[in-house]
DNA sequence: CGCTTATATGAACACTTGCTCAGATATTCA
DNA sequence: TGAATATCTGAGCAAGTGTTCATATAAGCG
């Protein structure tokens, strides 16, 4: 496995190593929600759930749209939630 | 997604979500291996490769077996090979 | 037993991370 | 325009992380 391979693994699997992270993939994996509603769900401060939007956004595992004062938010990387899937079930028959 | 489904998912890719661990583990893909082998594969000091083989026998992720004055290490968990495969070819496909 | 090699371990340190808080920006509506 | 609401952003901080270094443990061998 190359160098680069490793960094860019890693860095993926990191992204969906915190809490806050998978919950509001989680989230929004029933489908669009602006920030407010992805907070309420989460049960994180709308703040926090902001920052970790830039960062999901950053990485291109979510988009947004706005929508006067809202601003949604969608999965925009099936991989991921594959990956979530896939992690979810090994969690599961693991316990 | 239950609270503890989310902890569980969230610890198992934070472990994956290392460099350091993703070769270890890259490496022992290929079989069996001792720690001084680890470590010279992966170009990791074998203190560093010891400390993350702890981790990783702690989550059950590599089981030993001694030998010895070796310490032969192997991967111990097929879900976690089948996660790093699904997220290779993610990674190759995004860039 | 002493010497050597392989691995494990604990402490210390630099660095990163995720949160909160305060304030900025953006949009709607009266 | 001014007030209200939604979201974003930067600073600061407490907690966590991965490494190195020194040392301990374990096993083989003379």
């Amino acid at each position: 496995m190359s160098g680069h391979a490793v960094q860019a693994l890693a860095e993926t699997f990191r992204v969906l190593g915190d809490p806050s992270r998978v919950r509001i993939l989680d989230a929004l994996s029933g489908g669009e929600l602006c920030v407010c509603d992805i907070a309420a769900l989460a049960g994180i401060s709308e703040s926090a759930v902001s920052h970790q939007l830039r960062l999901l956004r950053g990485m291109r595992l979510v988009r947004s749209r706005r929508a006067g004062r809202l601003v949604f938010y969608a999965l925009d990387d099936q991989h991921i939630i594959e990956l979530l899937r896939q992690a979810l079930t090994h969690v599961e028959e693991q316990s």
